[in-house]
DNA sequence: TTATAAACGAGACGGTACGTCGTGTCTTGTA
DNA sequence: TACAAGACACGACGTACCGTCTCGTTTATAA
């Protein structure tokens, strides 16, 4: 996938246009040194050594860090709520399921914590961070108005602010490295939004 | 608010012991900085420098930058869910209200927002927020047990991941810097975690 | 003598190449320090400030502080016995008087100093120290052993050991702060060289 | 010779007046130290942290690090000229190679060569460097004066200026980590003060 | 006989400088 | 004109010592 060892035949311009090969071993090696090293040891320097390119170039592209995180966390494949089985508890259920282990999985979440790091102290990264997960909310909150058009999901709430409930939930189990959750937890997590904890006498 | 000015008058060393009046310029100096110019510009130097102590005297105390901040934070008042007015739905709201109001107040949320950016790089410090989420989970949690206790909660219901879902919920509004909030809206935020969303039919 | 006072126009890189005006000014702003300043105001730090420059591109091109100030030290014009006027005792004479008033003047004795005391610290000094001594050493007592081809100097005697002690008296002059030295001293040192102090009979 | 081990005994004062096993236990302490590691390890935290020893203590007994070594120095037997053969050449020769010998042993050249250093910083202990070595100076010199009063240097020759000349090449060697002499070189370079290097027609 | 005064160990204090790392900008020579 | 390379000014990092300070303890001497 990337060709960094042959010493020989290095990548170079392709004339006065955007070289792909290196948009590419840029996000490359900047999805690995995530996944392999952590986020601690993500630099621009670093990326740019293991591309074999040049900083510049790194710049050129991306305006700074975080818009080369975001990115690079764009190019994993985000789980979605492919559901509709009728069940809403089991789809969104599996859906917290699935979108922790993607994290686990690869560097996806290391990536993703680098992002909301990186947001806290850019502001123009904190921007892109919440207009994703303005996209990432509206997403999910319209699989949840779906639900709510076949009366699954009570016609008073808001779709969207539930899907920041659920995204609320999986961002702290990120942001505090417990990322491991059984089954039960999960449907427990769900059930809360879902049914609420209220008792009704 | 600190006393630093006078030039004759220099805090020195009280002993073979820590002096609390270099611990205090030093907390508050580094909420000074965080509350007037953000996150971005907290350094241990900056610390040192306005707090006018030796960057050894912040070393020989504070491992690395999130205990500082994490210390920080501890010293600002947090709220709590002091309620028991024996309606669960208002004494939630008013505590979710009061948190975000207390992290746009002062620069208690720019401290925490540090503390979580710092997690997310260090490896220490991420056990240390984890730590500290554990207790006010464990807290807010108690609480809502009580509420259990007096049959306000269904039986069934973990406390703390309820408590885990309302604070998620939190984090994600400071992470992306949309800590204004109305109370229809965190009425209808807390709704969710109280009745649920399902429609029953 | 430094044109570093205009802001607008910032010393900034030429390529992937060294920059001479960089490390000119550094050596321009090591020597002027130790000029002004004596040897304990000299540091890394201090260069690094006067010279506008970083502080890692002093580290880039010197490997430590003896280096930089072995080159600063290269840098002044330092006085060679270029006499063979056929008198020995006047040649000898007059080069010591210029070494040391050459070490008065301007900062290079202070520099050279420096050098030496850097040298007892540092292993890598103290070798670079030797090799240039070792340089300087050849170098005089070449002229001595020219003086030999002419029958001005005994046969038996080695000229680089007898240039070592002229080097000598001039270092401990030197390193305990008398440089200030009359015509007649000088004389008399180099003659005891010459002619030795033992009485003949 | 040092009773750091014993933890129960630990040293304390024994009164109003300075306490000898202190003082002795710095000096020994910095003698190790320069031995041992180097001049470069030489600080008066590690004189301090190994004699089991305050810091104020070395402070209140040596005004500076540079008293602190001339003092450490003074301690080791110096070598003198005893000689007095009848034989100069022989009584120098030997003084030489002992004075070398003496700097090579134990730490004695080493803290020499640390004293030296610090006085190219210090103004204080150049002075007292000065001081020492005048009245060295004045001691080898009233030798070789001796000698002149027995007719074995010529009338004219200033016999402190022999002395120095002697010094400076043994200085030199030790500054420049040059001790090991053989016999042969060092009766040469006796024999250049002796009898001079000029040819004689 | 007691009180005072000074020296002791320990170690924290405000600082300075160290040598390293990463940032984002710049310029080179090559394709 | 894009590219790899890498130098540049800048500034924070965490560490090592500096020389000063105060603590609480110990003990010889003065009152």
């Amino acid at each position: 996938m990337n060709d960094d060892q042959d010493p020989s035949q290095r990548r170079t311009s392709i004339g006065a246009q955007r070289n792909p090969a290196s948009q590419e071993a840029i996000l490359q090696a900047a999805t690995e040194i995530l996944a392999e090293r952590g986020p601690g040891s993500f630099s621009i320097e670093a990326v740019a050594k293991r591309a074999k390119a040049g900083k510049p170039t790194i710049y050129r592209w991306w305006p700074n860090k975080a818009a080369l995180l975001l990115d690079a966390y764009h190019r994993q494949k985000n789980p979605h709520l492919h559901g509709d089985t009728g069940d809403l508890q089991r789809d969104l259920t599996r859906f917290l399921m699935e979108l922790l282990a993607f994290w686990r999985r690869g560097g996806s979440g290391a990536i993703f914590r680098s992002v909301i790091a990186e947001a806290q102290t850019d502001q123009a990264a904190c921007e892109a961070l919440a207009a994703y997960l303005a996209e990432r909310r509206k997403h999910l909150g319209s699989q949840i108005r779906a639900a709510q058009a076949r009366e699954d999901v009570r016609p008073g709430v808001n779709p969207e602010l539930a899907a920041e409930m659920l995204s609320g939930f999986a961002w702290i189990r990120l942001l505090t490295n417990r990322l491991e959750i059984s089954e039960e937890e999960a449907a427990e997590a769900v059930k809360i939004i879902l049914d609420g904890i209220r008792a009704r006498r």
